[in-house]
DNA sequence: CTTGACATTAAAGTTAACTTTAAAGTCAAA
DNA sequence: TTTGACTTTAAAGTTAACTTTAATGTCAAG
């Protein structure tokens, strides 16, 4: 199969699956006599894998480590350690998210709670010293940071030229 | 205070908070005689305030639009919106984490419960259609990747020079 | 009066994961 | 035979959030 139908199968855009064997991550690829990518079928289970990897936070440099360009020769032993360091990872997160969920709420519901007596400006103070914003809360750096709640922006629908 | 003490105050590098001036986040900052930088106290709580609020999911361009440059001022309406939002964000973000973990933990189990008579190939391909990775998951995009997942990389540790 | 720590600037570099551009070749169909 | 859709390439551009570099200025202390 050519690059577009690929792409199609699999939603991504050609210039995407060609990044992606320009880095050394997709690899099952033979050029038509013409000088045109070709495709086995698998190529779609091995993309379709990739997106899966990324959704669950590998990123591609990890995933080109993990992912054997012949599927028939998984590593399973490292394949399983890095599924559970991954999982160790989503859950250290989720504890993150957690309580920068209920420092937001916490501070929503202070806001709310404002006397109504006093002005803003006394307000603000309030709030901020209450939420404890004028002292470092974390002394330790934790490894990443939520980068993935930014707003969404320009996102192509493949296929709709 | 100069740029070095704020930056040992708010643990942050010096040059993260001419940064943050250079873009418009960070506007209580006046000139010494000098040409050095000279912040008022208030400027420990704003950036703690800026780091606060990364840490919750909101970019520096949102910030920039939240954080008025008086600290008096705030927008109560539009601040308690945002922030309302932005749990909204972090709720569905915590519902993709867990469908992301629980896709992994059944891959995992998946790939352990190898019937043991049938070779890596086999079980490659076995493993790939149980998960559904042969069709695409999700047909409809969601904003915002798992980015934040990745190794830790180059973090610097501020004032251990 | 020199040393060293700190300050200034503009501009370029970094990282990830792509996209865009430009210039060109391929090919089935009208 | 001329579209038009699809393909190729290398190289440059994009975004966020900074850092690094380089060249220079300030200032307290020895």
């Amino acid at each position: 199969m050519k690059i577009g139908e690929l792409a199609e199968r699999t939603r991504l855009a050609p210039s995407q699956i060609r990044f992606y064997e320009s880095i050394g991550l997709l690899k099952m690829v033979r050029r038509q006599p013409n000088g045109y990518r070709s495709y086995p079928p698998e190529a779609v289970l091995v993309l379709n894998l990739i997106v899966t990897g990324q959704k669950a936070g590998f990123s591609l440099d990890e995933l080109r480590r993990l992912l054997p360009s012949d599927l028939a020769q998984w590593e399973h032993g490292r394949l399983l350690d890095a599924l559970r360091d991954k999982v160790q990872d989503i859950a250290a997160f989720e504890t993150r998210l957690a309580q920068s969920k209920a420092q937001l709420v916490a501070l929503i519901a202070e806001i709310e709670a404002r006397p109504d007596d006093i002005d803003c400006a006394t307000n603000a103070k309030r709030v901020l010293s209450r939420m404890g914003l004028c002292e470092t809360q974390s002394p330790t750096l934790v490894a990443g940071d939520i980068k993935a709640l930014g707003k969404a922006k320009r996102r192509r629908v493949a296929g709709a030229g």
